[in-house]
DNA sequence: ATCTAAATTTCGCGC
DNA sequence: GCGCGAAGTTTAGAT
């Protein structure tokens, strides 16, 4: 069978409804449905939703979506990689199965106000800048960014508690754990870099003591006091976007 | 003017598409355009991305998505409450902005297949189990799934280093925080814990310790170190759903 | 498959 | 508006 993309039903029967989003499945198909549904939802968690006006969107790589009229993010979905079937209930149902870990959803509708299949192909990356990786290759650039004299020795450096930002020594030849943030940082990238300066300290039992330097546009009063308490830096460095 | 909706339009010629889409904009409906477009973002970071086949999807509330046919989240996105315009070059554009923080998006099709106008009303509530607060209730209600004499004392309560989740003292009068997460847990959640207990020690000066339990269905290895090394305790908890 | 952390995270709540 | 932490976070990269 030749499809000729795109499809598109408005105010469809049900039986026309079925058939579109039947034809989007089985032929991994982009769809989008408009109408009243409910959906309910079990995996790792549970939910529940009453009737409402949602799109529905099915994705070729298995994703499904449940989009009402508010919000960025959709109300339920489901993964990539999931396997979508019509159920027999209602005048449309749409299930969707996943394993590891088991996740099912269901979508009902009471009517349907359009149906729509699209045959989508996308070769194109995005390149996106202003990302904590530019930062990094910005101070690896001109280290100096961090403060005259450093001297990077490495990216990701392990440790036992995972990888360092960029490990490097100052001037006076201490041993010096980077922290990169792309935006304004709270409590927790504090407690992120001592874990790092701790395990980088326990890793060297150097004489020399490590120091640890955030880089962030800015800090939270309370990233600032923990910054104090625990003995670490700060530098102020804008991504650039 | 009267709106009926739906009204959609296959195989659109450019003023047809911009017809629907201003109509969409301009009376705050759900927008769908599905064709060939490119898309470039200036904001907090900046992205560029060339031309394929993506579904834009316009939201009364002024979100946008750019959907490409894989992947759970959108490859280009506006959030809520932006302000959304055609532009006036190629055959169909459209520019989104907002303020705080300087933020805009701006689509510009090639070919447009299929543009779709909706009119949505949803008044229902997601009811959602298996969240961290469905734990906290549980805990509240049956203490000693914490272990045995636990009493809880306060939820939220404030410290220097943020709200604890659940305050209390054991059966020997010894302060205790737990900290509840619905999932395994890293490095992150042991810092966290660790931020509290500190914060509560210098807060209470206290002779007596203060004990920090971390509740959750299970820790990673490093976690579990980390556990160790903080003198922090761990109490194995699944989320019902 | 698991771990670890980034993300234009988003979202909700409190101040 | 900012601060803080949860989320069915998702995603990417490494092991």
């Amino acid at each position: 069978m030749t499809l000729q993309a795109p499809q598109t039903a408005t105010e469809p029967d049900p039986q026309r409804s079925r058939e579109l989003v039947e034809l989007g499945i089985d032929h991994s198909l982009f769809v989008t449905v408009f109408g009243r549904c409910r959906v309910e939802y079990d995996g790792r968690a549970a939910s529940t939703l009453a009737a409402g006006d949602r799109l529905v969107m099915l994705k070729p790589d298995g994703t499904v979506l449940v989009h009402t009229d508010e919000g960025q993010q959709p109300i339920n979905w489901q993964p990539p990689g999931c396997t979508q079937e019509l159920t027999d209930t209602s005048i449309l149902g749409i299930r969707s199965n996943r394993d590891t870990p088991p996740e099912e959803l269901l979508v009902e509708f009471d009517s349907v106000d359009h149906v729509a299949v699209f045959d989508a192909t996308d070769e194109s990356e995005l390149t996106l800048q202003g990302t904590e990786s530019d930062m990094r290759d910005r101070i690896l650039d001109d280290p100096a960014l961090v403060e005259p004299g450093f001297e990077p020795r490495a990216t990701e450096r392990e440790t036992a508690a995972g990888a360092v930002d960029i490990y490097g020594v100052d001037e006076d030849g201490n041993a010096v754990v980077v922290e990169l943030k792309r935006r304004r940082v709270g409590p927790d990238a504090i407690s992120q870099l001592r874990r790092y300066v701790d395990a980088l300290e326990r890793e060297l039992h150097a004489e020399l003591s490590v120091r640890g330097i955030l880089v962030a546009p800015s800090v939270t009063e309370r990233a600032s006091d923990l910054l104090t308490q625990h003995n670490l830096e700060f530098v102020p460095l804008e991504p650039e976007s």
